[in-house]
DNA sequence: AAGGATGTCAACCGCTACCCC
DNA sequence: AGGGGTAGCGGTTGACATCCT
């Protein structure tokens, strides 16, 4: 649409606008850049763009800051605590990126819209269904989710009655917006990441239906019922299905290779 | 070993909402 | 009230890395 020009460009000069520079960010613009904030910080983003020489638009200038400069970003591989906010957080909100962020700290939208485009959407690929179809919600929800659990409990100490029944209660609930419960997920987060407590799969506890949503399945063709893997075809035991609902292969939780866990 | 395919992620683009004059 | 300036959001792109054949 060449009315709407990025408005950064509105109000710099034409010889301005053929200096402006695009593209990875060198160590030396990082420095500058670091060093403006600390001095000015981390707002009018066109004003440290002009002052400090970077010949960035500021809008470039506070993405860098938000997504790689900040000193409260976190770096590195999204944990698995992470990975269950992350899908949890989806099904209620769908891409509502920067919300979502809101509630994993130094995690930025960018970070979780790619990890969201990489890792789970190549599972919705490899089941060969649309990523907000039912079939993939409810292999989400019944199949991942839990086992996603299972895996943080590997690697943590048993959670409080209440955290359990905070995880049934949530895990039941229905796919809307807007989000009725987003106090809950205060809570949640407050509990989980600031206790290091841990969660019990939904599947452990028998209030809830982790494993059998036939009823719903059977509207849809494809998904798991009582555990079994059913491709989009309808056909059963599949090979090359993993018990994740997934293709074999890499492992959409972590970097490792799949074991079929 | 090579090169094509695929995955990852930083950065950009287009758009909207909000604020201020 | 309305227009300009700005920040923020979500979608997309492209460079680079890694994997696969």
């Amino acid at each position: 649409m060449a009315d709407r020009i990025c408005h950064d460009s509105m109000f710099r000069s034409k010889a301005e606008d053929s200096d402006v520079r695009k593209g990875p960010w060198t160590e030396e613009e990082d420095a500058i850049l670091v060093n403006f904030v600390s001095i000015h910080g981390d707002a009018r983003w066109n004003h440290i763009a002009r002052s400090s020489g970077l010949k960035r638009t500021g809008k470039s200038c506070g993405l860098r800051w938000l997504n790689y400069l900040r000193p409260d970003v976190r770096r590195g591989n999204i944990t698995l605590e992470e990975q269950f906010m992350i899908l949890k957080l989806h099904s209620l909100w769908g891409n509502r990126w920067s919300k979502i962020a809101q509630y994993l700290p130094g995690r930025t939208d960018n970070e979780i819209k790619n990890y969201w485009r990489t890792r789970v959407q190549k599972q919705a690929r490899h089941l060969r269904c649309d990523v907000n179809s039912n079939l993939f919600k409810e292999t989400m929800k019944n199949v991942w989710m839990p086992r996603l659990v299972e895996r943080i409990n590997a690697q943590t100490p048993s959670p409080t009655y209440e955290q359990v029944e905070y995880m049934v209660t949530d895990l039941s609930q229905p796919i809307e917006e807007p989000n009725p419960v987003e106090p809950d997920f205060v809570q949640f987060n407050q509990n989980y990441h600031c206790q290091q407590q841990q969660f019990v799969p939904a599947s452990d506890v028998s209030a809830t239906s982790s494993n059998s949503p036939a009823e719903t399945l059977s509207d849809v063709q494809g998904g798991v019922v009582n555990g079994t893997v059913y491709d989009p075809a309808g056909q059963t035991g599949l090979g090359g299905f993993n018990d994740w609902g997934c293709v074999g292969g890499d492992n959409m939780w972590t970097d490792e290779k799949d074991e079929g866990i």
